[in-house]
DNA sequence: ATTTTAAATGAAAATAGTTTTAATGTAATG
DNA sequence: CATTACATTAAAACTATTTTCATTTAAAAT
Protein backbone atom coordinates (compact mmCIF):
# COMPACT_ATOMS: atom_id res chain seq x y z
CA UNK A 1 0.00 0.00 0.00
CA UNK A 2 1.23 2.92 -1.41
CA UNK A 3 1.11 6.87 -0.16
CA UNK A 4 -1.34 7.56 -2.55
CA UNK A 5 -3.61 4.17 -1.51
CA UNK A 6 -3.67 6.16 1.49
CA UNK A 7 -4.52 9.64 0.92
CA UNK A 8 -7.37 7.52 -1.65
CA UNK A 9 -8.88 5.25 1.23
CA UNK A 10 -8.85 8.90 3.49
CA UNK A 11 -10.23 10.47 0.58
CA UNK A 12 -13.02 8.01 0.56
CA UNK A 13 -13.82 7.25 3.75
CA UNK A 14 -14.37 11.16 3.86
CA UNK A 15 -17.11 10.66 1.94
CA UNK A 16 -18.33 7.30 3.21
CA UNK A 17 -17.15 5.46 0.49
CA UNK A 18 -15.21 1.98 0.76
CA UNK A 19 -11.79 1.55 -0.14
CA UNK A 20 -11.86 -1.46 -2.33
CA UNK A 21 -9.02 -3.55 -4.11
CA UNK A 22 -10.98 -2.69 -7.45
CA UNK A 23 -11.05 1.08 -6.76
CA UNK A 24 -7.07 1.02 -5.72
CA UNK A 25 -6.42 -0.84 -8.68
CA UNK A 26 -8.06 1.30 -10.87
CA UNK A 27 -6.13 3.88 -9.26
CA UNK A 28 -2.83 2.47 -9.66
CA UNK A 29 -3.56 1.73 -13.13
CA UNK A 30 -4.18 5.63 -13.90
CA UNK A 31 -1.23 6.18 -12.11
CA UNK A 32 1.26 3.53 -14.12
CA UNK A 33 -0.12 5.17 -17.02
CA UNK A 34 0.16 8.92 -17.26
CA UNK A 35 0.21 11.12 -20.34
CA UNK A 36 -1.94 8.24 -21.70
CA UNK A 37 -5.23 9.29 -22.09
CA UNK A 38 -6.79 6.02 -21.46
CA UNK A 39 -10.46 5.03 -22.32
CA UNK A 40 -12.53 3.14 -19.63
CA UNK A 41 -12.19 0.12 -21.71
CA UNK A 42 -8.44 0.54 -22.18
CA UNK A 43 -8.05 0.37 -18.19
CA UNK A 44 -10.61 -2.48 -18.26
CA UNK A 45 -7.76 -4.37 -20.16
CA UNK A 46 -4.84 -3.50 -18.07
CA UNK A 47 -6.48 -3.80 -14.48
CA UNK A 48 -7.83 -7.32 -15.88
CA UNK A 49 -4.60 -8.85 -16.20
CA UNK A 50 -4.16 -8.89 -12.52
CA UNK A 51 -7.80 -8.72 -11.92
CA UNK A 52 -9.53 -11.20 -13.61
CA UNK A 53 -12.90 -10.88 -12.28
CA UNK A 54 -13.56 -6.94 -12.44
CA UNK A 55 -16.85 -5.47 -14.61
CA UNK A 56 -16.51 -2.97 -16.87
CA UNK A 57 -18.81 -1.07 -14.85
CA UNK A 58 -16.43 -0.93 -11.67
CA UNK A 59 -13.99 0.85 -14.06
CA UNK A 60 -16.74 3.40 -15.45
CA UNK A 61 -18.20 3.91 -11.70
CA UNK A 62 -14.70 4.32 -10.03
CA UNK A 63 -13.60 6.80 -12.81
CA UNK A 64 -17.18 8.82 -11.42
CA UNK A 65 -15.68 8.80 -8.31
CA UNK A 66 -11.99 9.81 -8.92
CA UNK A 67 -13.46 12.43 -11.56
CA UNK A 68 -15.47 14.05 -8.80
CA UNK A 69 -12.38 14.06 -6.13
CA UNK A 70 -10.03 15.82 -8.39
CA UNK A 71 -7.84 13.02 -8.72
CA UNK A 72 -8.58 12.49 -12.62
CA UNK A 73 -9.73 14.22 -15.34
CA UNK A 74 -12.08 13.44 -18.28
CA UNK A 75 -10.91 14.58 -21.93
CA UNK A 76 -12.73 14.45 -25.01
CA UNK A 77 -10.13 13.35 -27.75
CA UNK A 78 -13.01 12.98 -30.56
CA UNK A 79 -12.91 9.45 -30.53
CA UNK A 80 -16.25 8.63 -29.75
CA UNK A 81 -14.97 7.40 -26.23
CA UNK A 82 -14.44 9.09 -22.77
CA UNK A 83 -10.48 9.68 -22.13
CA UNK A 84 -9.04 9.94 -18.79
CA UNK A 85 -6.17 11.27 -17.30
CA UNK A 86 -4.24 12.04 -14.51
CA UNK A 87 -5.06 15.23 -12.45
CA UNK A 88 -1.59 15.57 -10.21
CA UNK A 89 -1.55 19.02 -9.26
CA UNK A 90 -3.81 22.40 -10.14
CA UNK A 91 -1.88 24.07 -12.51
CA UNK A 92 -1.46 20.13 -13.89
CA UNK A 93 -4.57 21.17 -15.98
CA UNK A 94 -2.57 24.21 -17.93
CA UNK A 95 -1.82 21.74 -20.72
CA UNK A 96 -3.38 21.63 -23.61
CA UNK A 97 -3.76 18.41 -26.42
CA UNK A 98 -2.33 18.55 -29.70
CA UNK A 99 -4.62 16.07 -31.98
CA UNK A 100 -2.75 15.00 -35.39
CA UNK A 101 -5.53 15.10 -37.83
CA UNK A 102 -3.11 12.56 -39.73
CA UNK A 103 -1.72 9.65 -37.30
CA UNK A 104 -4.31 10.11 -34.67
CA UNK A 105 -1.47 10.87 -32.10
CA UNK A 106 -1.89 12.87 -28.98
CA UNK A 107 0.73 15.11 -27.47
CA UNK A 108 0.57 17.78 -25.07
CA UNK A 109 1.84 21.24 -24.75
CA UNK A 110 2.10 22.95 -21.29
CA UNK A 111 1.44 26.85 -21.02
CA UNK A 112 -1.57 28.38 -21.19
CA UNK A 113 -1.65 31.98 -22.22
CA UNK A 114 -5.61 31.82 -21.25
CA UNK A 115 -5.31 34.33 -18.28
CA UNK A 116 -6.44 37.30 -19.98
CA UNK A 117 -8.59 35.80 -22.24
CA UNK A 118 -10.37 34.72 -19.39
CA UNK A 119 -10.69 38.40 -17.57
CA UNK A 120 -12.33 40.01 -21.00
CA UNK A 121 -14.91 36.95 -21.13
CA UNK A 122 -16.03 38.33 -17.66
CA UNK A 123 -15.94 41.73 -18.60
CA UNK A 124 -17.24 41.57 -21.59
CA UNK A 125 -19.72 38.79 -21.53
CA UNK A 126 -20.78 38.89 -17.42
CA UNK A 127 -19.42 34.79 -17.64
CA UNK A 128 -17.27 33.43 -14.82
CA UNK A 129 -14.73 31.09 -16.24
CA UNK A 130 -14.09 28.24 -13.95
CA UNK A 131 -11.97 25.55 -16.16
CA UNK A 132 -11.42 25.19 -20.15
CA UNK A 133 -10.72 23.13 -22.96
CA UNK A 134 -8.62 23.22 -25.49
CA UNK A 135 -7.51 21.42 -28.31
CA UNK A 136 -5.36 22.03 -31.58
CA UNK A 137 -5.36 19.84 -34.88
CA UNK A 138 -2.74 19.21 -37.08
CA UNK A 139 -0.31 18.09 -38.48
CA UNK A 140 2.71 16.50 -35.49
CA UNK A 141 6.31 16.62 -36.07
CA UNK A 142 6.50 12.89 -37.99
CA UNK A 143 3.38 13.38 -40.28
CA UNK A 144 4.45 17.13 -41.32
CA UNK A 145 8.19 14.93 -42.12
CA UNK A 146 5.98 11.90 -44.16
CA UNK A 147 3.83 14.94 -45.90
CA UNK A 148 7.37 17.03 -47.05
CA UNK A 149 9.17 13.71 -48.40
CA UNK A 150 6.42 12.79 -50.47
CA UNK A 151 6.20 16.31 -51.79
CA UNK A 152 9.79 15.43 -52.92
CA UNK A 153 9.05 12.24 -55.19
CA UNK A 154 6.73 13.98 -56.92
CA UNK A 155 9.43 16.31 -58.51
CA UNK B 1 -34.80 27.83 -54.42
CA UNK B 2 -32.65 30.29 -52.94
CA UNK B 3 -29.24 31.59 -53.33
CA UNK B 4 -27.58 28.77 -50.86
CA UNK B 5 -29.17 25.73 -52.49
CA UNK B 6 -27.93 26.97 -55.58
CA UNK B 7 -24.13 26.52 -53.90
CA UNK B 8 -24.94 23.69 -52.72
CA UNK B 9 -26.28 22.22 -56.18
CA UNK B 10 -23.11 23.05 -57.77
CA UNK B 11 -20.93 21.83 -55.04
CA UNK B 12 -22.65 17.97 -55.03
CA UNK B 13 -22.45 17.72 -58.64
CA UNK B 14 -18.68 18.73 -58.43
CA UNK B 15 -18.15 15.73 -55.98
CA UNK B 16 -20.15 13.49 -58.23
CA UNK B 17 -23.55 13.28 -55.72
CA UNK B 18 -26.84 14.61 -56.06
CA UNK B 19 -28.91 17.10 -54.71
CA UNK B 20 -31.73 15.92 -53.58
CA UNK B 21 -34.82 17.12 -51.03
CA UNK B 22 -33.87 15.34 -48.51
CA UNK B 23 -30.12 17.29 -48.86
CA UNK B 24 -32.04 20.73 -49.79
CA UNK B 25 -34.20 20.49 -46.45
CA UNK B 26 -31.35 19.76 -44.17
CA UNK B 27 -29.18 22.47 -44.96
CA UNK B 28 -32.26 24.66 -44.55
CA UNK B 29 -32.35 23.62 -41.52
CA UNK B 30 -29.23 24.61 -40.41
CA UNK B 31 -29.48 28.03 -41.85
CA UNK B 32 -32.95 28.92 -40.25
CA UNK B 33 -31.68 27.83 -36.79
CA UNK B 34 -27.93 29.61 -36.37
CA UNK B 35 -26.22 29.67 -33.71
CA UNK B 36 -28.82 26.80 -32.09
CA UNK B 37 -25.86 24.39 -32.62
CA UNK B 38 -28.07 21.64 -33.21
CA UNK B 39 -28.01 17.88 -31.98
CA UNK B 40 -28.63 14.97 -35.31
CA UNK B 41 -31.71 14.41 -34.10
CA UNK B 42 -33.15 18.01 -33.08
CA UNK B 43 -32.82 18.36 -37.02
CA UNK B 44 -34.62 15.08 -37.83
CA UNK B 45 -37.06 16.50 -35.87
CA UNK B 46 -37.46 19.76 -37.54
CA UNK B 47 -36.99 18.34 -40.72
CA UNK B 48 -39.94 15.79 -40.07
CA UNK B 49 -42.53 18.69 -39.86
CA UNK B 50 -42.41 19.23 -43.58
CA UNK B 51 -40.30 15.92 -44.78
CA UNK B 52 -42.33 12.93 -42.52
CA UNK B 53 -40.83 10.56 -44.35
CA UNK B 54 -37.13 11.38 -43.78
CA UNK B 55 -35.17 8.83 -41.74
CA UNK B 56 -32.40 9.88 -39.15
CA UNK B 57 -29.71 7.93 -41.12
CA UNK B 58 -29.90 10.61 -43.61
CA UNK B 59 -30.07 13.10 -41.59
CA UNK B 60 -25.83 11.77 -40.61
CA UNK B 61 -25.34 11.16 -43.60
CA UNK B 62 -26.05 14.54 -44.96
CA UNK B 63 -24.17 15.85 -42.04
CA UNK B 64 -20.97 14.14 -43.00
CA UNK B 65 -21.40 15.52 -46.46
CA UNK B 66 -21.84 19.45 -45.31
CA UNK B 67 -19.08 19.00 -42.66
CA UNK B 68 -16.86 17.57 -45.70
CA UNK B 69 -17.89 20.69 -47.97
CA UNK B 70 -16.99 23.00 -44.71
CA UNK B 71 -20.93 24.32 -44.75
CA UNK B 72 -21.28 23.27 -41.40
CA UNK B 73 -18.98 21.96 -38.60
CA UNK B 74 -19.40 19.46 -35.66
CA UNK B 75 -18.85 20.57 -32.16
CA UNK B 76 -18.98 18.63 -29.08
CA UNK B 77 -20.81 20.15 -26.00
CA UNK B 78 -20.33 17.63 -23.59
CA UNK B 79 -23.63 16.15 -23.82
CA UNK B 80 -22.87 13.12 -25.59
CA UNK B 81 -24.12 13.79 -28.61
CA UNK B 82 -22.79 15.65 -32.41
CA UNK B 83 -23.62 18.58 -32.28
CA UNK B 84 -23.48 21.00 -35.69
CA UNK B 85 -23.22 24.55 -36.28
CA UNK B 86 -23.05 26.57 -39.90
CA UNK B 87 -19.89 27.31 -40.59
CA UNK B 88 -20.47 30.89 -42.42
CA UNK B 89 -17.51 32.21 -43.53
CA UNK B 90 -13.46 31.43 -42.66
CA UNK B 91 -13.18 33.60 -40.18
CA UNK B 92 -16.36 32.13 -38.53
CA UNK B 93 -14.37 29.57 -36.37
CA UNK B 94 -12.95 32.15 -34.91
CA UNK B 95 -14.95 32.12 -31.78
CA UNK B 96 -15.22 30.26 -28.88
CA UNK B 97 -17.81 28.43 -26.57
CA UNK B 98 -19.35 29.68 -23.08
CA UNK B 99 -20.63 26.41 -21.64
CA UNK B 100 -22.61 27.25 -17.98
CA UNK B 101 -22.17 24.42 -15.77
CA UNK B 102 -24.97 25.34 -13.58
CA UNK B 103 -27.65 25.66 -16.50
CA UNK B 104 -25.94 24.39 -19.40
CA UNK B 105 -26.54 27.44 -21.86
CA UNK B 106 -24.12 27.58 -24.46
CA UNK B 107 -22.95 31.26 -25.62
CA UNK B 108 -20.35 32.47 -28.24
CA UNK B 109 -17.23 35.00 -27.75
CA UNK B 110 -16.06 35.92 -31.35
CA UNK B 111 -12.42 36.95 -30.59
CA UNK B 112 -9.63 34.48 -30.80
CA UNK B 113 -6.24 35.57 -29.28
CA UNK B 114 -4.55 31.77 -30.27
CA UNK B 115 -2.59 32.80 -33.05
CA UNK B 116 0.69 33.51 -31.09
CA UNK B 117 -0.21 30.47 -29.14
CA UNK B 118 0.21 27.91 -32.62
CA UNK B 119 2.98 29.79 -33.67
CA UNK B 120 4.57 29.30 -30.24
CA UNK B 121 3.46 25.51 -30.99
CA UNK B 122 4.56 25.37 -34.14
CA UNK B 123 8.45 26.39 -32.65
CA UNK B 124 8.98 24.46 -29.92
CA UNK B 125 6.59 21.43 -30.39
CA UNK B 126 7.06 21.35 -34.21
CA UNK B 127 3.65 20.58 -34.31
CA UNK B 128 1.21 22.57 -37.59
CA UNK B 129 -1.83 23.43 -36.06
CA UNK B 130 -4.73 23.70 -38.70
CA UNK B 131 -7.52 24.38 -36.32
CA UNK B 132 -8.50 24.37 -32.53
CA UNK B 133 -11.17 23.47 -30.40
CA UNK B 134 -11.77 25.89 -27.21
CA UNK B 135 -14.09 25.64 -24.69
CA UNK B 136 -15.36 27.63 -21.35
CA UNK B 137 -16.52 26.13 -18.74
CA UNK B 138 -17.96 28.60 -15.45
CA UNK B 139 -21.31 30.31 -14.65
CA UNK B 140 -23.06 32.22 -17.15
CA UNK B 141 -24.38 36.09 -16.07
CA UNK B 142 -28.15 34.59 -15.35
CA UNK B 143 -27.06 31.97 -12.82
CA UNK B 144 -23.72 34.37 -11.38
CA UNK B 145 -26.42 36.66 -9.97
CA UNK B 146 -28.97 34.07 -9.14
CA UNK B 147 -25.78 32.69 -7.08
CA UNK B 148 -25.34 36.23 -5.58
CA UNK B 149 -29.03 35.93 -4.37
CA UNK B 150 -28.56 32.73 -3.13
CA UNK B 151 -25.96 33.91 -0.96
CA UNK B 152 -27.75 36.83 0.57
CA UNK B 153 -30.66 35.26 1.67
CA UNK B 154 -28.50 33.23 3.84
CA UNK B 155 -27.18 36.59 5.96
C1' DA C 1 -13.45 -13.03 16.54
C1' DT C 2 -18.03 -12.98 14.84
C1' DT C 3 -22.11 -10.81 13.40
C1' DT C 4 -24.36 -7.26 11.12
C1' DT C 5 -25.44 -4.06 7.52
C1' DA C 6 -24.82 -0.81 4.11
C1' DA C 7 -22.06 -0.22 0.26
C1' DA C 8 -19.77 -2.35 -3.79
C1' DT C 9 -19.46 -5.64 -7.22
C1' DG C 10 -20.10 -8.52 -11.59
C1' DA C 11 -23.00 -10.08 -15.16
C1' DA C 12 -26.43 -9.05 -17.87
C1' DA C 13 -29.97 -6.14 -19.54
C1' DA C 14 -31.11 -1.59 -20.90
C1' DT C 15 -30.25 2.74 -23.06
C1' DA C 16 -28.47 6.30 -26.22
C1' DG C 17 -26.23 7.79 -30.14
C1' DT C 18 -24.64 6.51 -34.45
C1' DT C 19 -23.60 3.41 -38.44
C1' DT C 20 -24.53 -0.31 -41.49
C1' DT C 21 -27.41 -3.32 -44.21
C1' DA C 22 -30.55 -4.50 -47.60
C1' DA C 23 -34.43 -3.63 -50.24
C1' DT C 24 -36.59 -0.04 -52.72
C1' DG C 25 -36.82 4.37 -54.95
C1' DT C 26 -35.16 7.98 -58.02
C1' DA C 27 -32.11 11.14 -60.81
C1' DA C 28 -29.31 11.38 -64.67
C1' DT C 29 -27.35 9.39 -68.79
C1' DG C 30 -27.20 7.30 -73.25
C1' DC D 1 -37.40 4.61 -71.86
C1' DA D 2 -34.03 1.45 -70.20
C1' DT D 3 -30.08 1.36 -67.69
C1' DT D 4 -27.02 2.32 -64.01
C1' DA D 5 -25.45 4.39 -60.12
C1' DC D 6 -26.54 6.99 -56.25
C1' DA D 7 -29.83 7.97 -52.38
C1' DT D 8 -33.32 6.72 -49.35
C1' DT D 9 -35.98 4.38 -45.66
C1' DA D 10 -36.61 1.16 -41.92
C1' DA D 11 -34.66 -1.92 -39.33
C1' DA D 12 -30.86 -4.25 -37.50
C1' DA D 13 -26.32 -3.83 -35.73
C1' DC D 14 -22.92 -1.65 -33.27
C1' DT D 15 -20.42 1.07 -29.62
C1' DA D 16 -20.01 3.31 -25.40
C1' DT D 17 -22.12 3.85 -21.21
C1' DT D 18 -25.58 3.21 -17.45
C1' DT D 19 -28.75 0.66 -14.77
C1' DT D 20 -30.58 -3.39 -12.50
C1' DC D 21 -30.40 -6.94 -9.37
C1' DA D 22 -28.68 -10.77 -6.97
C1' DT D 23 -24.52 -11.62 -4.54
C1' DT D 24 -20.35 -10.38 -2.13
C1' DT D 25 -17.60 -7.82 0.99
C1' DA D 26 -15.55 -3.90 3.94
C1' DA D 27 -15.85 -2.19 8.05
C1' DA D 28 -18.71 -0.97 12.08
C1' DA D 29 -20.88 -3.07 15.97
C1' DT D 30 -21.05 -6.63 18.91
Amino acid sequence: MNNSDIVFEQELKSRGLRFTAQRRAILNTMMENQRKHLSPEEIYDIVKVNSPDIGVATIYRTLLILEDMGLVRKINLDDGKGRYELNKNQEDHHHHHLICEKCGSVSEVKYDLLEQLEEQILKENEFLVTNHSVKFYGYCKDCLESIKNAKCEQC
